[in-house]
DNA sequence: ACCACAAGTTTACGTCGTACGTTTACGAAG
DNA sequence: CTTCGTAAACGTACGACGTAAACTTGTGGT
């Protein structure tokens, strides 16, 4: 069979890095990280695997090319507020960015170096601690203590874990014997926080136990920013 | 040629879940996560890779198997401390093991179900936490905050970010021009922190971030333990 | 009309996890 | 001593993976 004007003319959606990449996160966001493999993106595309590699050097640039995609997603910084509303205002606007993405954090964790997007972002967060008068060195650990919370994501350990249906007594029977050599983790499971379930739907509990966390970081660093000030002799 | 005697009695090391267990550990310690393969572990065995399916279901079991056992080598809980040196202590504990297996992490991370011994050592840290006065509530905050921490790590975003040689000229001025556009994380970067490089080896600055946000976060939730036995009937 | 080049294809290699069938070694029963 | 059941190790095989290298094809410049 000759090659047909048809084929020739409708085949042309020229690939391109950023149509790769999009690709890509489209099969991650409803695959997971595992359902991205480069015969599985060219698939995608109506496309062989190998010609992916015009686009990108290779899976691990595949997969930096994806996470930065998802960086650059993240609203621009708007300067003005205070420092601790603007650096929860950042964490916040990213996680809602990473929630769309759940593989991403997986995958963060596994780049080795750092992308002009990362850099960029940080950059803003840094800022904001510096503009909220941190020290140079106060600024550092508090990067460190943020961690991926500055990204807007913790890894949860083990994400099944405290979820159960409440309603459902088999389920919370099996619970209870599966946890009876651990008596301390099955009372915590047992006292279920309603006071906090009423206001926030199911589901959303990784959302309050984020802001928890962000909060009670946040205020331990602005009192250690007052003491540092306050006597400003005295150091370590 | 015959099955000789000498064969058949030297080549009778039978294999066993924890000499398998153990001979990917090796393997992991020195090769990182990577070099663990079936293939690979059978041969650190002297035994083809099938045979290892005798005493693992799969790959996954192997890697759990694995945490397991270094989640095992946690020396036991001593009670009879105040609570927040208790759990300082154990933390810290946990840290040595794991920066003894800089692979596990990341296999942690990706493991789905809780184990027994991961229970167990849980239920040790959360009863550290009810022992010492914290409601059940605070106590499930306090778990999440900590994540990782609990165990003894926490996952570094970028590994080298913030090494560098400070007497290479050509290294710094290189990094300079590369952070130019980042001028916050400049300034960041090239404010080292002279105090505590005094007291601490090179590399030891992973422990010194380590117990700055281990202590930040432990006094935060010391000052909400206070608040909420002290006004006994304001929630949320 | 030609040709260089970019973009996509084809083929191929080595590695991986693991399903499945076969062989071997050993302890107990005859 | 033979026989045989059983568990453990072996060997082969399959499909999926990442990617190197050679090949084909459609397009724009001369």
């Amino acid at each position: 069979m000759a090659t047909q004007p048809d084929t020739r003319t409708e085949a042309r959606t020229p690939l391109s890095r950023e149509r790769v990449l999009q690709a890509a996160i489209g099969l991650a966001d409803e695959g997971g990280v595992d359902a991205i493999s480069m015969r599985k993106v060219g698939q995608e595309l109506g496309v062989e695997a190998m010609s992916l590699y015009n686009h990108v050097a290779n899976k691990e640039d595949l997969l930096t090319g994806m996470v930065d995609a998802i960086v650059e997603e993240i609203p621009p910084f708007t300067p003005g507020l205070d420092w601790k509303t603007a650096l929860r205002g950042r964490a916040l606007a990213a996680r809602d960015v990473f929630k769309r993405h759940e593989w991403a954090p997986r995958v963060i964790e596994t780049r080795t170096d750092m992308t002009p997007p990362m850099l960029a972002y940080m950059d803003s967060v840094v800022g904001i601690f510096i503009q909220g008068g941190f020290s140079m060195d106060l600024t550092h650990h508090a990067m460190h203590v943020l961690g991926s919370r500055a990204f807007g994501f913790t890894q949860e350990l083990f994400k099944e874990t405290d979820e159960f249906d409440e309603n459902d007594e088999m389920a919370m029977l099996l619970m209870q014997q599966m946890l009876e050599p651990y008596p301390n983790i099955l009372a915590m499971a047992m006292s279920a926080d309603h006071e906090h379930e009423r206001m926030l739907g199911p589901g959303c509990d990784d959302d309050l136990e984020f802001v928890f966390g962000l909060d009670l970081i946040l205020d331990g660093l602005e009192r250690l920013r007052d003491r540092e000030t306050e006597g400003a002799d005295a150091a370590g």
